[in-house]
DNA sequence: CCCTATGTTCCCAA
DNA sequence: CTTGGGAACATAGG
């Protein structure tokens, strides 16, 4: 579920209620997960965000959660449906909610270079040029590809290329460098506001106080099919690129 | 029964 | 070796 605005929300709601509080004990509910236990004990000493992953950094060790389809955090309230794991602080519990059982703990790999940019400190339209050059690959699937910019999942993908008034399908290598201006003033746009609305709750996303996003009010195309587009008034379309649910406006992305 | 689901990774063919 | 597409992972809901 969540792509980038989700995990930034929830970064920031750890850092207020756990950072600089002490994990005294962790109890897997799901086996795949009791390995990671023991590692997580000791004080919180720093929560950071890389791409869709939260990087947790105990006293002790450091471990990277990434929450794929269907994770969810959630502070306190008694043993909610579904919860893998339990960390018990002072002054609560937080618990990692996931029925499809996809989140995983890891250990973070030391990669500077090789991983994708962060789109909150800014995306260069050169950059993502050149990358792209040569590439026949859908751009939606270029912009998804968490290797040259992450944290944009399906929905947000689908949004920033309405903005920027161009098509998913076009190859990622036919892009001028003006269009690519286009985009990434549109990541820009759409990540920022949608972290304002503390993310998307379309089905099952609530952020750590259980509480649900707001920016599902403003999707422009997602989820929209045969709505009016909002910028021309043509009949937004549903299709599938690479396996995923893709909504666009024929008439205004070109 | 069918299809769909906010993600990633592995396998395979070109 | 590279590129891009599709299946797999596991579960719930329409």
């Amino acid at each position: 579920m969540p792509e980038l605005p989700e995990v930034e929300t929830l970064r920031r709601q750890l850092c207020e209620v756990i950072l600089g509080s002490t994990v005294l004990e962790a109890e897997a509910l799901d086996p795949k997960l009791s390995r990671w236990a023991p590692h997580l004990r000791g004080q919180v000493v720093a929560i950071r965000r890389r791409g869709k992953a939260l990087e947790i950094d105990l006293e002790g060790s450091q471990l990277l959660l990434h929450l794929r389809m269907t994770g969810r955090l959630l502070w306190g309230d008694g043993v909610p449906g579904a919860a893998r794991l339990a960390l018990f602080f002072p002054q609560g519990v937080l618990y990692l909610i996931d029925p499809r059982r996809f989140a995983t703990l890891s250990l973070p790999k030391r990669e500077g270079t090789s991983s994708g940019l962060d789109p909150l400190k800014g995306v260069l339209p050169s950059f993502l040029y050149d990358r792209a050059r040569g590439r026949r690959l859908p751009l939606k699937a270029f912009l998804m590809n968490q290797r040259w910019v992450a944290g944009i999942g399906n929905i947000y993908a689908c949004e920033i290329l309405h903005l920027a008034g161009l098509s998913p399908f076009r190859p990622a290598g036919s892009v001028s460098l003006e269009e690519w201006g286009r985009v990434a003033e549109g990541i820009e746009t759409v990540l920022k506001e949608a972290i304002r609305c503390r993310g998307t709750t379309i089905s099952d996303w609530r952020d750590l106080y259980g509480l649900p996003g707001e920016y599902q009010k403003r999707l422009r195309v997602y989820g929209r099919k045969d709505e009016p587009c909002p910028r021309c008034g043509a009949t937004v379309e549903r299709d599938v690129l690479s396996g995923r649910g893709t909504y666009f406006c024929p008439r205004c992305q070109a």
